[in-house]
DNA sequence: TAGGAACCTGACGTTGACGTCAGAGGTAGC
DNA sequence: GCTACCTCTGACGTCAACGTCAGGTTCCTA
């Protein structure tokens, strides 16, 4: 496919798939006048590339682990920064959670609070 | 305290202290020569900030919902902003959940070949 | 074979949360 | 009062992940 549909069937803009290339995340057969062309995995490797940088991991990291990503293999080093990056998205889970219940209290403080007529100050 | 102080206790920078000002989340008592001067709750409101960061919460909605927090009052308008947070932060700790799975298949893999002594290819 | 949609390569623009530097003034211990 | 650090304002720099625009080429359908 060519990166037109590549980018309805992710949801990624064709300028960020360009992108991805630029960083060498994603590989493309080019045709004779240029244009890039995708096999179906490309799918697959444009959300697992969305998901890491969801994850908080930059391009170069998520360069590094990519090839040990798709083939299972990593050398100790790449073992290191990969459960680096676990306890960090670990950590990340942590943290949200404890936003989450800053939130909850919030909101439960100021249902009450609004139900029972007090506005809010203007910010 | 003085800016100093309170960038060592809370782990943040003096540029980020002054920044947070700048939006106006963080106010300061000023001394005769202008010196910024923070009681001990600025501490607690850092670490609150730099948890709505943290959560993707951009510094114009920390404002409009800071004092809501600080009061436990919020109108109808900041608590739908605040539930729209809510689940934001909720589909932000499912991704990083999915991520984690992901990435502990790939490290389950890549110990065992690891241990079979298949080496990484280089990036 | 025409013409509009899709694609190409640059290259500059954007955004948010700070980093960093300069030059000047403030503070505190000895 | 000296000195070493702390703080001030103002302003430009940075970085990542793209957005956007220009000017040209290619593809596909009628």
């Amino acid at each position: 496919m060519r990166i037109g549909e590549l980018s309805t069937k992710t949801g990624v803009s064709v300028r960020a798939l360009r992108y991805y290339e630029e960083q060498g995340l994603l590989a493309a057969e080019r045709s004779e006048s240029g244009q890039r062309h995708y096999g179906d995995k490309a799918v697959d490797r444009v959300r697992l590339i969305q998901q890491l940088y969801a994850a908080g991991i930059s391009s170069a990291s998520i360069l590094e682990m990519l090839p040990c990503v798709t083939t299972g293999v990593a050398s100790p080093q790449v073992l290191a920064k990969l459960r680096g990056h676990r306890s960090s998205v670990v950590k990340q889970i942590e943290d949200l959670q404890d936003t989450l219940r800053q939130l909850d209290s919030v909101l439960a403080g100021a249902v009450k609070s609004h139900e029972s007529g007090v506005p809010c100050p203007p910010a």
